[in-house]
DNA sequence: TGTACATCAGTGAACGCGCGTTCACTGATGTAC
DNA sequence: TGTACATCAGTGAACGCGCGTTCACTGATGTAC
């Protein structure tokens, strides 16, 4: 029941402490990736980091304001990778199918390629931290951005709703995918959850690409 | 680490000792409801059942054993109930998009009704309880089941690997609402999921309900 | 019905351990004159 | 260039607390004769 905090530290004002800052910070996703929460302790940290007890109090207040920390500058940081990956692609040049086909794909290669203790973050995340719940929001609200382009070509009533509701499938598709034991291959993955959200998103005709061989050759 | 055990346990011989159990268990789940995994302390649950150390140390071989045992009581019985929901329509009479709505709706209901302790054990599910495994498999399995019963109307060409997919999709876009803060009501989840994996199954002309107007008469 | 005994059940003080945190102290860095 | 001083940074032993667990002991229940 920690309430979300801004995640205040006290500052470093020499170059010798930011280093030490930033070895601790270094040691603690380290210690998070490898040992789970659990594993994270004070004093774990501060021997893996090189650095002592009392050097660590003297930056943050305690264990709460570290796990502040971490997840604003780890989610701050997934979020701006979010940002480049979904600028790259020129989206003004697709069709819906190709649109959702693209935005699939940077969905499902995003969750695959989470470092270690994002997923231990995202797990243990009761404490709320403001930066998790805005990467969550932004994340959805871009991508459903990005199908709003293509609004013509969306039949369901409330086209916004439908996005939203649409994305969370394949976000939750995904998810629910790798906590599953049988786990389906990428491509089929992204095919599978085009179709899906195609399909919902723009009725008959929109579930299936116009070709099935070249599907797959923008992405190798 | 704690690996996926039996979850043995002595076995009471006289009455009293099996109330004293069943107090213990009460109390146990009632913490985790309220105050979350943290809050389940041997301390904790042996002053809220009226018992004492000694006397939960007689029956379980420590905590971890607590949990195993919580956790194959817990889910055994959520799949049980699970398959009593399954058992009750009459899944012979309906097509496809009536197939879907009604399971689509299960699902919904099931998560919506699950008590607070359920879902602390299914989020601090690290130690991945056997019972919680089959309880996840098992509910898609007969699921899937279900769906295949209709297995004729379902265009996608692998239809259990559709079938499981799309299942995932919507236990994962329930997931995903949960999680979410602006939630959608439920009868608007309910047709939008249903729309969503009938429209995948079933192609066009599945995607929409025949009428409207009475699409909830059955769900009052 | 009564007595002796074995087993089951329950009690709560006490222990050890690991954790988060404090604190008295030493060393490094920057600044003023 | 050198000295005095203030501030920043770092150290690690020590403390208190809560936890899981042990243990010596008392009481309840069932059975044999």
């Amino acid at each position: 029941m920690t309430g979300p905090k801004p995640a205040q530290i006290k500052t470093p004002k020499q170059n010798r402490s930011r280093r030490t800052l930033e070895r601790i910070v270094d040691a603690s996703l380290e210690l998070l990736a490898t040992e789970g929460a659990e594993g994270l302790t004070i004093h774990r940290v501060v021997e893996k980091a090189g650095s002592s007890v009392g050097s660590f109090y003297a930056r943050f207040k305690g264990k709460d304001d570290l796990l502040d920390y971490l997840a604003e500058r780890v989610w701050t940081q997934a979020l701006e990778r979010w940002h480049a990956d979904l600028a790259a692609p020129d989206w003004d040049e697709m069709d819906l199918t190709r649109t959702v086909e693209t935005a699939v794909t940077l969905v499902i290669e995003a969750q695959r390629s989470r470092s270690a203790y994002l997923e231990v973050l995202d797990q243990a995340n009761s404490s709320r931290a403001p930066a998790y719940e805005q990467f969550r929001t932004e994340r959805l609200a871009r991508l459903a951005e990005i199908l709003m382009k293509r609004r013509d070509d969306i039949v369901r009533e409330d086209a916004e709703q439908a996005v939203r509701l649409g994305l969370r499938a394949v976000v939750g598709v995904v998810d629910e995918e790798r906590r599953s034991s049988d786990r389906l291959p990428q491509d089929v993955l992204v095919r599978e959850c085009t179709a899906l959200l195609a399909g919902y998103l723009g009725g008959a005709g929109s579930g299936e690409s116009d070709s099935g061989v070249e599907f797959f050759d923008v992405w190798g």
